[in-house]
DNA sequence: ATGAAAGCGCTAACAC
DNA sequence: GTGTTAGCGCTTTCAT
């Protein structure tokens, strides 16, 4: 198939390859006449410019990469989404990576991408401290923004919910239910959100003078197992508290599920919460009340951030940190409201 | 950022340009010595190829485009998930494009993938009709295969599951399971998938003498609301059929959903049946049964595919039709077996 | 086995 | 306002 440059433009239309360029990318430096006729000409013969080519001229190739831990993560697939059609908006393509929640394929996968000469990389890093030096290697290079989580000792754009206002709203969300005591259900404190849900939990939790036995925070990993593992341990240590609190989703899922299977009512005997807002939380039996993230938000802020630091002067501007202010999604796990 | 050329590896290793690509890249015709010496200098530098430039010279980018109707759908995003990992097992990118469900959305991202010079494009076409002019043109010029479903009237490869030996299966099962009557709960007849399960549906139905009430085929759309909004019907049209049938899991969770909400007990008073094997099937209340299909081999086969296509000499080798057998996984949700 | 040189398609100086 | 030309970084003839 060949295909239909510039050059067969330029002949076509009686003029030279660099007014083509000009009148049909370029500034205005081209008379209305000539402009019209080049582009009708482009138009006939089916012209389409050559990324490749212009990418290597220009050095820049409207392309974003992203790197994410799992794309199975359903929050992870809404966030992919959504940076998809903000990239979208600004014709802009997505190179997708997943990074399959091991640092060092993340820091293979960040490096092809520095390589493709990507005009930024949007990275969820998977994890606080082992995914540092490949993230910060890599800002070093490129706009690169943090999304969701961040990575200690580094000095990158970062976007993402306000973690400790959200855990504020959970606890006093539960507290206004009559929650009087409270577990925290969350992963291992190897990322950021981790910690700072974790802190949010215990801040809150002592001003609002609940009661939170040392048994009852439980920290695993973000899935429906370890949800349901850590109830299960709660349960063999006693009675459960008044809220499971849980870091995510997942493990508000699985946490759901396990007092399903061991008759444990929910909202009545304890509430539960979740946070990400996933799709299948409306699904649960009951249905979970949870922190929605805006990912569209997040997503625009990303791209307008990296566009901002792509187009910016050199001097390298202070990192911006956004964190948006999430949302409350009441339903029927709790009794708050 | 001043990146190292090809040309600062030849200066210092004091041979040409030529030498240092054929080295690095190139054929074998380079003495060991030589190459070794390109290959030390290389990695002092830091040398990396610029895939931009090479792909201009090669125009080959090493980069697959993906084109799926929504990634929101668990389904696609597991699909998305295997390709990506086939692909980078052989050192390719991904390039992904939401359709939005639009096929003129669709149109033009698979025109955006064509004009970057994507080696080839997976493309699960969101429209049986609507989507098959812009997916025969793009086939027309690139390497392209359809994944999950196809459109009509076009030559391209695909790779899927049988849909009918998938139904075959379902319904199998479900009359080992007692079952005598049997509802359809599907999707409008607009994509090939969409298709051949309501004729594997009806096929097999027939076979097994099962009773199937006009009334009981309901199509609608693959999504949660739909399949409540037609258990909802069914109940209202009067009793229900010893099982309910989906054409995908998202509808069979919404009918579990509708029958829990009713008081429906199920298996005990109609046994439900998903498609796809989707996570959230597992924690359904009660867990679903289902069809798995197979999107890791989905998704080699129609990388390898490409591959083919790509390597292959010019003759127009016939489109290849590769259809794995699903699996059924029995869950409680039915009473079979 | 190695080097010289052409050129992929485009844009940005620089002339006029 | 428009044309000429250099060159982005690489691979690949064509000589040697």
């Amino acid at each position: 198939m060949q295909r239909v440059t510039i050059a067969d433009v330029a002949r076509r239309a009686g003029v030279s390859t660099a007014t083509v360029s000009r009148a049909l990318s370029g500034g205005r430096k081209v008379s209305d006449e000539v402009s019209e006729r080049v582009h009708r000409v482009a138009r006939e013969l089916g012209y389409a410019v050559n990324p490749i080519a212009r990418a290597l001229r220009v050095s820049r190739t409207d392309t974003v990469g992203m790197v994410v831990p799992s794309i199975r993560n359903p929050f992870f697939t809404a966030l992919v989404e959504s940076v998809e059609h903000a990239l979208g908006a600004e014709g802009k393509e997505l190179l997708l990576c997943d990074a399959q929640s091991d640092p060092r394929v993340e820091a293979s996968r960040l490096e092809a991408l520095v390589t493709r000469n990507v005009d930024g990389i949007i990275v969820s890093p998977c994890h606080g401290t082992d995914s540092a030096p490949a993230v910060q290697r890599t800002a070093d290079r490129l706009p690169l923004v943090q999304l969701d989580r961040f990575v200690g000792g580094t000095s990158t754009d970062w976007v993402g919910v306000d973690d400790l206002a959200a855990m504020r709203a959970v606890l006093d969300h539960v507290h206004a239910g009559g929650a009087r005591s409270a577990a925290y259900l969350g992963a291992r404190l190897t990322n950021s959100s981790s910690e700072l849900r974790h802190t949010g939990f215990h801040r809150r939790a002592e001003e609002l003078g609940l009661t939170v036995d040392p048994q009852w925070i439980q920290l695993g990993e973000y899935s429906v197992d370890w949800g349901e593992r850590a109830v299960a341990t709660l349960l063999e240590q006693g009675e459960l508290p008044d809220a499971l609190v849980c870091a995510d989703d997942l493990i508000a899922l699985g946490a759901t599920r396990a007092c399903r299977m061991h008759g444990v009512p929910v909202p009545e005997r304890t509430q539960i919460t979740g946070f990400d807002n996933i799709e299948f939380t409306r699904l649960a039996e009951p249905p979970l009340t949870t922190v929605a993230q805006p990912t569209d938000r997040i997503a625009a802020e990303a791209v307008r951030l990296l566009g901002d630091a792509a187009n910016g002067t050199d001097t390298p501007r202070d990192a911006a940190h956004v964190a948006l202010v999430p949302k409350l999604v009441v339903r029927s796990s709790t009794r708050g409201n």
